[in-house]
DNA sequence: TGGCTGACTTTCG
DNA sequence: ACGAAAGCCAGCC
């Protein structure tokens, strides 16, 4: 499993990964951080290829809009609220509410 | 080799 | 303020 076969995927679960328990980010500040920034789908699709993978907290990964968009693809719809919840994330309407200070973007915390 | 698809984002109407 | 369309890159057929 070398890493260096994708780096892309790669790339997206460390960021992931980093994300700490509480906080969650967007497609679009990963994208950016990896420079992809045109493509934040590639994200949701890296992330697709990472919901096979425990290690990848993939319902800290939300759009932009703090809205649980890719719900629908863990096992069940209801696990990335659940887990959000979990972590001390507040969810409303598969929202997640203050998004705007639990947001964790990559490229300030990360200090790039 | 060429073209479609996709867990998004931004902008024009 | 809401709706629809374009743009982006990388994997997959």
């Amino acid at each position: 499993m070398a890493k260096d076969h994708s780096n892309f995927f790669n790339d997206v679960y460390e960021v992931v990964r980093l994300i700490p328990s509480g906080r969650a980010t967007n497609y679009g500040a990963i994208a950016n951080y990896l420079g992809t920034k045109g493509s934040a789908r590639m994200v949701g699709w890296a992330m697709n290829a990472a919901h096979g993978m425990a290690d990848v907290p993939a319902h800290r990964v939300v759009n932009r809009a703090g809205v649980l968009t890719g719900k629908s693809h863990f096992e069940t719809p209801t696990i990335m609220q659940e887990r959000l919840e979990a972590e001390g994330v507040e969810v409303v309407n598969d929202k997640i509410k203050n998004f705007d200070k639990i947001f964790w973007d990559p490229n300030t915390e990360l200090a790039l």
